[in-house]
DNA sequence: GCCGCACCTTAACATATGTTGGCCCTGCCG
DNA sequence: CGGCAGGGCCAACATATGTTAAGGTGCGGC
């Protein structure tokens, strides 16, 4: 994978907080001690958790992408969530006794492992960075719900080019992008599978997104022309990303 | 409504509960504290939060049907959750600063609406309750995700099916089935705006449900013929409902 | 007692998306 | 070096679902 276009030294999961709160520098080293918990590596495709597992740990996702998903008993499958660096997989999981899904690696993956105790002995402590926490786990419950309203309502069209926005959009708010580019590891099977499309619809349709000018995927690195083309063509309305603490708007234009 | 197959005086919310934990006296009473809140009320089709407003309220539905929604900007329109009686709204809106979508009550509906600090003041003191009140609250997101795995891979006959599942589990839960009967006030266009289907799909869909024999509906009450057909129609799998706690298996059968 | 509206149904037709099967590339592995 | 697997593309055809438009029913309000 090219590294040209990622940049940044900067933490993504602590980019991604400050955007919800403002953290202090303790706050912030509590979040580095969270980072840096029991880490483990996957390989591209290794399930990380396994539907009927106990889940006893929280897992922050440090490097490469990952995915929930979903089997229905004839082997039609879902997925239901994506993972970028930063993420946070269920603050709560603990609660449940068994988990309901997969949660697989995407591409080569590590993870930190969180115990429930580390966890909280690290939160109690910052109440600040648990509020940021909670937040970022609000916002996941927004992105499964627009999830919903892309499956629900878009047309095939629609639905990829708001996944390419919001995962660029995401990508961004982690530091991971450069100007309108960032990485684009997701095959044309696995985007069948986020968008509930056959893989053949998919080729077709991300062809005329291409077609159209809106974006361009060279060397799994995805360049977006003009965001707000995209974001017309995909009916897209940032709000359900919750970026913007405390009334400070981001400029979505300010890309580059 | 016909109150017929209403049945149980007692109190769906801790009916509920009762299935992710085992409460005390007190946590009960602590329950009720909650479901006794500040009462409101709301006509069917009336909007109980607003998309943009800023949500310090968790609320809890003591009677009536509510749910979630969105709008496109075209005004194509996706329902993202149902709320039925004993259900509660997101506990930790208040971190956010402003609702992403709607939320509308269905039939004419009251709801606790309980404030930020009575909740902690609250469930502070219950810590069991509050454990189940996060039980139910991953439930919830584990019933988004269903819903998205309904999306985007069921066909329109095995959305409506599980969908009919899933509410008859959800109402039996709450108390609220009698037999193999619950409550059905959803039209067919509310039918539509959950499975993202058009009315008049969702009118020729249903009536093969029932001349399949697998339901009937008759003054807004359903009665299910043979909950095992109904699920093996709608692919359905109850593990995502959590109704399990410490492993005593409910027997999906023995309904009457 | 009738009007009107919300809800459901039907039919004919339009179209977005799925399916099958084949081909071509590239990178990896033996 | 050759072959194989994964990924993408393409064309022909099949079908599930959407659209439009119309008519029926039942219920609440005047």
């Amino acid at each position: 994978m090219p590294n040209s276009v990622l940049p940044s030294p900067t933490n993504p999961f602590i980019q991604k907080l400050e955007h919800y709160a403002r953290l202090s520098d303790e706050d912030r080293g509590a979040a580095m001690r969270l980072w840096n918990e029991r880490i483990q590596k996957f390989r591209a495709k290794d399930d990380v958790v396994r539907e009927g597992e106990d889940p006893r740990f929280v897992r922050l996702v440090v490097d490469g992408w990952a995915c929930r998903y979903k089997y229905l008993e004839d082997g039609r499958r879902q997925v239901l969530g994506l993972f970028i660096p930063g993420d946070i997989c269920d603050l709560n999981v603990f609660v449940l006794r068994e988990m309901d899904h997969f949660i697989g690696a995407i591409t080569p993956l590590t993870v930190a492992q969180i115990s429930r105790e580390a966890f909280e002995d690290i939160t109690l402590a910052h109440p600040r960075l648990l509020q940021a926490l909670w937040w970022d786990s609000l916002v996941n419950m927004a992105i499964q719900r627009e999830w919903l309203v892309n499956l629900g309502q878009r047309t095939a069209f629609e639905r990829i080019a708001h996944l390419l926005c919001e995962i660029y959009l995401r990508l961004r708010a982690a530091g991971r992008a450069k100007g309108l580019s960032c990485e684009w590891p997701l095959t044309q099977t696995m985007i069948a599978d986020i968008t509930g499309l056959s893989t053949v619809h998919v080729s077709r349709t991300f062809q005329t997104v291409r077609e159209e000018g809106l974006v361009e995927i060279r060397n799994r690195v995805l360049t977006i022309r003009d965001l707000d083309d995209l974001k017309t063509a995909a009916l897209f309305n940032a709000n359900y990303l919750h970026l913007d603490r405390e009334g400070r708007h981001l400029d979505a234009n300010n890309a580059a």
